[in-house]
DNA sequence: AAATATAGTTGACAAAATCAACTATATTAT
DNA sequence: ATAATATAGTTGATTTTGTCAACTATATTT
C-alpha cells in the first residue's frame, strides 16, 4: 500500500468525518443525546437483540450501555424480557412509545440529509450513491 | 431526493462510521486524547491559523479548545504569539517537538488506516480512492 | 461437581463537551 | 472622537459521555 493512497484515504476521512459531524447534530432539541439515538435506533433494525450485540455493534461499554438502557426503560421507552434460552440474557425492545421516538428521530435525521446532500441534481445523487455502495462493497468484503 | 436514496445513504453513513471508529483508536497507548490529535493535525496542515479556525474547523467549542491548547502549550508542544495585525488574535504554531510528536501520530494513523484498508488488491484500492474522489467532489462543489 | 466463561449491573472515576460570564481588542455607526 | 457593537480568547461551573474493574447470576466445559 502507497503512502499516497493512504493520504488520499485520510483525506478522505477528514473530509467525511466533518460532514458526519454535520448530520450528527440533527438531534438537537430532543431530549436525547447521540448514544441513546443509535441504541434506539439499533433496537428498531434489530429487534431481539440483548444488550451484548447492541454493545458490540455500536461499540459501546457494556456498563455503560446498561445505564443507559435502564434510563430508556424507565422513560418508558424501552422493556427488558428475559431469555427463555438464556437465563443471563435480557431480550430488548422498543415499547410502542419507543418506537415512535424512533420514527421522530427518524425522521429529523432524514431531514438532515435532505440539506446536506439535497442539492445534487437527481443524476448526481444517483451517482453519488453507487459510490457509496462501491466502498462499501470493497470494504465488507475485504472484512 | 427520494426516500430510497435517503436510505442508502444514511446506510453508508453508519456503515463508515464504524470504520472511523476503529481508526480513531490509532492513538490508544499515546499521552493524547483525539481531541489533542485532531488539533496537532490542524495546526499542522494549516499553520498561522488562530483559535477561532481551528475551532470552527474541528466543530470545537472555543473554551474547550483555549484549555487544549494550554495544556499543549504547557507540554512545549505548541506556542501562541500575538497576531500584529489583530491584538485579540493569538497566532497558533507547533514547536518542533510538537512536529515530532505530529508525525508519530501520523505514523500510526497510516498503519492503522493499512490494517483497515490493506487488504484490498492494488486495483481494488485505486478503485476506492476514485470512489472517495468522486464523493467528495460531488459533495464539496455543492456546498 | 468444579472450573471457567458469559450477560448484565454497579461504583468509582476520567475524558470530552457545553454554556455563560468575563477581559481585551476591533469595528461600526453616530 | 466616542459610544455601541462585535470578535478572539479565557475561565468557572456543569453535564454528558466513556472507561475500568469488581460483582451477581446463569451457562458451558472439563
Amino acid at each position: 500500500m502507497r503512502q499516497k493512497q493512504i493520504d488520499r484515504i485520510r483525506a478522505f476521512n477528514r473530509f467525511y468525518t466533518k460532514i458526519l459531524g454535520i448530520l450528527n447534530r440533527h438531534y438537537m432539541g430532543s431530549p436525547f443525546g447521540l448514544p441513546e439515538i443509535r441504541v434506539i435506533q439499533d433496537m428498531y433494525l434489530h429487534p431481539g437483540r440483548g444488550a451484548k450485540e447492541i454493545a458490540l455493534e455500536l461499540n459501546m461499554d457494556k456498563g455503560y450501555l446498561s445505564r443507559l438502557l435502564k434510563k430508556l426503560e424507565e422513560h418508558g421507552y424501552v422493556c427488558r424480557s428475559a431469555s427463555d434460552t438464556d437465563g443471563r440474557r435480557d431480550i430488548i425492545s422498543l415499547t410502542d412509545s419507543g418506537i415512535v421516538i424512533y420514527h421522530e428521530l427518524n425522521a429529523s435525521a432524514d431531514r438532515s440529509v435532505e440539506d446536506i446532500y439535497g442539492g445534487l441534481t437527481e443524476e448526481q445523487m444517483e451517482e453519488m450513491i453507487a459510490h457509496m455502495d462501491a466502498i462499501s462493497n470493497l470494504l465488507a468484503n475485504d472484512k
